[in-house]
DNA sequence: TCAACTCGCACCTTTGAACAGG
DNA sequence: ACCTGTTCAAAGGTGCGAGTTG
């Protein structure tokens, strides 16, 4: 594994040469970052997990939480969360299960989360589990909270980013390392399809307490069991309903104590599934674009429509990232239960001691996750990888002054304290279709093109703040 | 016709202000 | 005056189910 680490001008200019090697001592450091609660996001993930969204937003469950370790205590960090679509698929329940149902809608404005507590020094962030709690996700394009915005149906995972700057302003030249784990994916939905998911979330979720079978509320239970069941019939398996015990004793009533910001329990924690990635946009890109794709057409599909607006130059040191990536997928839902659940998670956690390095299990992860899926569509290899997300921002980046979103400073400059990077302004995500100023957003960035940093392991125009842009 | 979506509802937890006591 | 603990109401998060939309 390698540490994969980046920093990265967030500036789409012109494409430069990636600087190869050059490793940066400082930025070597091994930062850790595990996953809180990870046998709660498993057993959701080898369901298939599921996220609603509305338009005033909702908050998902479980929630993303993190520990970090590896920083430097003095240093300030920033720590921001997005969304990657999992592939250019969209899709539907049927009969228990995910299929595909098309392509995918084209990205909604992307955005990025921030921290509430960013910047913030490194000891702070260690200190304790860091909770994304307040996230919040919805499908309201015209969403003016900074949620970020989703399309139902469509599978997705988040990617967790700490970057080293005092500022937002500085971030952009800052060294950043991104991580991802696997049983973090979901698909969003209006509305639940998976009954198993319902009743996951029903038992976990503190807030959901009161639809709980040994509950009080027995009159809505009354109510709904009966007619409910029959009703919908997409949804067949009632019996989860009923049977509690379904769910493992483990988590049963670990939701409670996530949302307590317990001591990090660890076995509650996952390290090794995180990946870490240095994003080399480039690489993935043209790894991606020129790469054996052997995928099905659809996603030959849905990666031109990613890399359709630019395609750079990148070393070829990214591909395999995109590669574990692909392999990293949760289960698909349709493989509950499955074996191929307990192979992923054993082979993440054998390497759970070494999260600097990049994943090489996921490779060799079985591709058997592959059944219909909302989050591991059947698509094999290659197709998870990031390459159509990363190409969506580098896309975002190429368009005329192309970069990233810039939006995001003006909240932050202004009376917010970066609580939202991506969107509160009104005016920051004005309604997709005609972004007047985005041309003000573009611009900006462009005038720091360039040189960043200097002690730039790699040139990357990996675009984070694309995200929070559109 | 039907899948996807929206909305209002009841139930629940969380949050923070107000207050009392040491 | 300050700190701590308790109480209570408001705010907000849930999934459900009926209705709406395309």
């Amino acid at each position: 594994m390698q540490s994969l680490r980046d920093t990265k001008p967030n500036f789409s200019g012109p494409v430069q040469p990636p600087l190869t090697g050059v490793p940066d001592a400082y930025l070597q450091g091994n930062i850790r970052m595990t996953l809180e609660d990870s046998q709660l996001w498993k057993s959701f993930s080898e369901i298939g997990t599921e996220m609603i969204i509305t338009k005033p937003g909702r908050r998902m469950f479980p929630h993303c939480k993190i520990s970090l370790s590896g920083l430097i205590p003095c240093a300030k960090y920033i720590l921001l969360v997005d969304m990657v679509p999992e592939d250019g698929f969209r899709y539907k329940w049927n009969k228990e299960k995910w299929e595909v149902a098309g392509k995918a809608e084209p990205q909604p404005p992307c955005r990025t989360y921030l921290h509430p507590d960013s910047p913030a020094p490194g000891s702070h962030w260690m200190k304790q589990p860091v909770s994304f709690l307040k996230l919040k996700l919805t499908n309201n394009t015209l969403d003016q909270h900074g949620h970020i915005i989703l399309h139902s149906m469509h599978c997705y995972h988040p990617r967790f980013h700490i970057v080293q700057a005092d500022d937002l302003f500085s971030v952009r030249w800052s060294v950043f390392q991104t991580f991802i784990f696997p049983e973090t994916s979901f698909t969003a939905v209006t509305a639940y399809q998976n009954t198993k998911i319902t009743k996951l979330k029903i038992d976990h979720n503190p807030f959901a307490k009161g639809f709980r079978d040994e509950g009080t509320n027995s009159k809505r239970r009354a109510s709904r069991n009966p007619a409910c069941s029959e009703k919908k019939s997409k949804k067949p398996n009632t019996e989860n309903r009923d049977t509690d015990k379904d769910s493992p004793p483990d988590f049963r009533h670990s939701s409670y104590d996530g949302f307590q910001e317990e001591p990090a329990d660890p076995s509650k924690r996952k390290e090794g599934e995180v990946k870490e990635e240095r994003y080399s946009p480039w690489a993935s890109e043209r790894g991606h674009a020129h790469g054996g794709r052997t995928e099905s057409p659809a996603e030959a599909d849905t990666r031109d429509m990613y890399n359709a607006e630019q395609l750079v130059p990148a070393p070829a040191s990214y591909q395999p990232y995109r590669f574990h990536e692909h392999g990293k997928s949760p289960s698909p839902p349709s493989s509950v239960g499955s074996s191929s659940g307990g192979s992923v998670r054993s082979s993440f956690e054998s390497r759970i001691h070494d999260v600097a390095t990049v994943p090489e299990h996921e490779a060799s992860k079985p591709p058997a996750e592959q059944g219909p899926s909302p989050c591991v569509p059947q698509p094999p290899p290659g197709h998870q990888d990031y390459a159509g997300v990363l190409n969506m921002a580098m896309a975002q980046t190429a368009k005329p002054g192309g970069v990233l979103g810039h939006h995001i400073y003006t909240p932050y400059s202004a009376e917010q304290s970066l609580g939202q990077w991506s969107g509160p302004g009104p005016a920051q995500y004005p309604p997709p279709p005609p972004p007047h100023h985005l041309p003000t957003d573009y611009t900006t960035p462009a005038v720091h093109h360039s040189y960043h940093h200097g002690n730039v392991a790699e040139w990357s125009q990996y675009p984070l703040f694309s995200y929070s842009c559109w």
